[in-house]
RNA sequence: UCGAAGAUAGCUCAAUGGUGGAGCAUUCGGCUGUUAACCGAAGGGUUGUGGGUUCGAGUCCCACUCUUCGAGCCA
């Protein structure tokens, strides 16, 4: 009978069938200890040689790392582990025999794993960060589709700029010049969502930018929820609501994945509502408390001016010092419209203020989200537009959006791969997506 | 794009300007409870590329290429 290795633990005492591969051997003389995975999860097996054929036995000697078998056996509790299950293994048949595998089990630099980043993601680390993708990507879209919101596919060809400030990827289009790929859903999540009431996108995005930090890939997936007559504060709640709702499940039905990535369960545990909720100005003073610069570039260096200047955008050190005192993602809310979007929405009492949320996730790993409350006034927009120079031929179906039936409306944007960084600690988002791209790695 | 560090065996690293080493991996041998198993032996090198200083350069100097970390941009 084939049996999964994550179903192991129903079958102890049974005779089962494993389809898999080698990870590993030991060998102790008459005994071997191989370590097999079918990709649901790794099992040691016990094979000794009074009790095997000796055309079983002759195999197991043949056997290279990632050798593919079918291995045949007893399932029983190891002899000291709790918890624990092995393989007493009668018989062997072999699939393919590997040559010689680049990755050993010891120490190996990252770029060396990238490059074999298609047999890397074989390893137990790399694959549990795999699973809790997955299950993060599930849990979104069950939250979505429970929710009432609707699956709205954006186009990844665009012919401009979404927000007309991050550098874009083009290329040609046929007769109708260049194509950008997107750098947002947003703009038509709007639509759909004066169309549908409550929608979300989920799919690729790119960034042209030349970015090598930890937190930045220059293809990467993101969800952009978007809903009518939301503002600001219906969106706040539904941020908080939906991020506690994903890592509630993620720790309910990944445990052993998280074991395995070693992630510290007591601070995701925290991540319950409600979440601190603080006005840029705020922040400001926190910073001003704390004594933190704004830190501008000059020709002979840098300069360091206290206090932190009202209006002036955050940076990685900001964002850190903010956050350091709280152990849930923190909401920062109200920002100077001169830092934002030109979509964002002005605030009603204070024209220097747009509606604009950053969430930042806890343990530094910065900006998870970015949303806000959309300009629903089409002189607004329109003098939004004409201040960033943006092209108003382009946006005329957008403006549309607040000719036809214009009615306060909020959305925001998730990074799926930061999302996958926080939860899974990883160090370096690159990690967190099965093929990264990055500005200097398109392979494999 | 800017700043810092780095590139030596298949991998991870060591080597005061004076004969380039170790662990792992590979091959062979040993071992009945191993768990990145262990023990013994063997093979394995144009020190990123190009130039310079020197009796002598992995080591010092210059240029280039690539990588890592940080900043900016953002999710």
């Amino acid at each position: 009978m084939w049996i999964y290795i994550e179903k192991i633990a129903d079958y102890v005492g049974q005779e089962i069938t494993i389809k898999g591969w080698l990870y590993n051997i030991r060998s102790s003389g008459k005994l071997m200890f191989p370590t097999l995975r079918d990709g649901t999860g790794f099992i040691q097996g016990v094979v000794s040689k009074n009790d095997v054929s000796e055309k079983v036995w002759d195999d197991f000697n043949k056997l290279t790392q990632e050798s593919s078998v079918i291995v045949k056996g007893i399932v029983s509790k190891h002899p000291k582990k709790v918890n624990v299950y092995e393989l007493q293994i009668n018989n062997l048949e072999i699939v393919s025999i590997s040559e010689p595998y680049p990755i050993s089990h010891k120490e190996h630099g990252v770029e060396f794993l990238m490059d074999r980043r298609h047999l890397w993601i074989r390893t137990p680390r790399q694959s549990a960060v795999l699973r809790v993708r997955n299950e993060i990507i599930q849990s979104i879209r069950d939250y979505m589709y429970s929710n009432g919101f609707i699956l709205f596919d954006a186009p990844i060809f665009t012919p401009n700029a979404c927000e007309g400030t991050s550098t874009l990827f083009s290329t040609d289009y046929f007769d109708l010049g260049k194509a950008y790929l997107s750098q947002s859903g947003q703009l038509y999540a709007e639509a759909g969502a004066l169309a549908l009431g409550k929608v979300y996108t989920l799919g690729p995005t790119f960034r042209a930018e030349y970015s090598m930090t930890r937190r930045h890939i220059t293809e990467f997936w993101m969800m952009e929820p978007e809903m009518a007559y939301f503002d600001i504060f219906d969106n706040m709640d539904l941020i908080e609501d939906f991020l506690v709702y994903v890592v509630q499940r993620v720790i309910k039905n990944k445990k052993q994945e998280l074991e395995i990535l070693e992630r510290n369960m007591d601070k995701l545990e925290k991540v319950r509502k409600p979440f601190p909720r603080i006005t840029y100005t705020e922040a400001v003073e926190i910073l001003n408390k704390k004594d933190i610069p704004l830190i501008k570039k000059t020709e002979d260096g840098e300069e360091f001016i206290r206090p932190f200047p009202w209006g002036e955008d955050f940076g990685a050190p900001h964002e850190e010092a903010v956050v350091e005192d709280f152990d849930k993602p923190v909401m920062i809310y109200n920002w100077p419209a001169k830092a934002k979007a030109f979509y964002m929405k002005r605030d009603p009492d204070n024209p220097d203020l747009v509606r604009g949320i950053d969430v930042l996730a806890p343990e530094g790993f910065g900006e998870i989200i970015g949303g806000s409350q959309r300009e629903d006034d089409l002189n607004l927009l329109l003098e939004r537009i004409k201040e960033h120079n943006l092209p108003e031929e382009e946006f005329q179906w957008y403006l549309d959006l607040r000719r036809y039936g214009s009615v306060p409306h909020s959305g925001f944007g998730l990074g799926i791969e930061r999302m996958v960084s926080w939860i899974c600690n990883l160090e370096h988002i690159r990690e967190s997506i099965p093929f990264v791209r990055r500005p200097n790695r398109i392979r494999p």
